[in-house]
DNA sequence: CGCTGTTAGTTGTAGTGACAACCAAATGGT
DNA sequence: ACCATTTGGTTGTCACTACAACTAACAGCG
């Protein structure tokens, strides 16, 4: 069967997707890394773990929540934990599953971090956007989603809980 | 001066971003490194080289196709330049610059690794979007974009060239 | 010319992620 | 009860990227 190329709309689309992957983490772990000495993935890991429940999250949990691997994730918790700012002890119902639980001094590091952080987010990503853009952005974020991770082992989109 | 926290449309879109952006690298490495063992900004380079006029690129020129620092296309030359896909040569022109030529083996790579890639893409992106999206799509990166890269010395996007 | 500044690119090194191999606890069938 | 499988997680190694420091060549100006 042959292959099907790309026409021009199916190109303009892909090449614009492309160069925003590229660029995108790069502006975000600079920002972070300078204004609070934390990688765009750590604060995310931090910021998912202050919004749970006793601040405690089962590392495959949080896998999922900061859409990494759990070998990804247990090397970057495992340098959180150097630098106090997590710590780790085994789940109490699961002999095998470990708990993540974020420190003051790692409360203290993601409040510290958030407003430069959203600031960011909203100059680079939120306000060249118009209202419009955001909800079909979001639609088609899940559509690609769902062919990105089509079980949704990583993406934790819904979360009835907060959505209130 | 408070910070504006995201509201929950920019939250939701925000999210589904973060997801992609961190997904969608993984999946077209996997793809190409399985297939072509290469990655995908290595396909990228060649890919560039093989559409320009004489094969060959200045350094800083394919940098900027590719979204990428010069540091990092030098490393990434200089590996493929060992596997022979690439050479360089001093630009005759200006002394300061090097010239990335795309050879016969790096041109049948780049031929052999693009349907399996362009299936890839099809797949995780294209297919999942409708029409519409796509021009969305589109418009939604030309927004991004003018933030992440503002003076467009990163993004080329458009080849009056090529687009018949 | 010679001096200064800018542009083009390379290289060293330190930090991170990917992948595979591994271990331990739980589960399930017989 | 017992063994096989699955699940949850860690660790080692290797490859890649970022950042900074550096060299070489051009350009402008006195």
């Amino acid at each position: 069967m042959e292959t099907q190329w790309l026409d021009q709309t199916e190109r303009e689309a892909w090449l614009r997707l492309t160069a925003v992957v590229e660029l995108l983490p790069g502006v975000l772990d600079t920002q972070l890394r300078s204004a609070s000495d934390m990688t765009h993935f750590e604060y995310l890991v931090l910021a998912m773990l202050s919004e749970a429940p006793d601040r405690t999250l089962r590392m495959t949990g949080l896998a999922q929540r900061t859409n990494a691997t759990l070998p990804r994730l247990s090397h970057v918790v495992r340098r959180l934990e150097d630098r106090r700012l997590v710590e780790r002890f085994p789940c109490p119902e699961d002999g095998r599953a470990t708990n993540a639980r974020l420190t003051d001094a790692g409360w203290d590091a993601v409040v510290a971090a958030a407003p430069g952080h959203v600031d960011t987010v909203r100059q680079h990503v939120l306000d060249p956007l118009t209202r419009e853009q955001l909800g079909q952005l979001k639609e088609i974020g899940d559509a690609l989603l769902s062919r990105l991770d089509p079980d949704g082992r990583m993406t934790v989109l819904y979360d009835p809980e907060r959505a209130g």
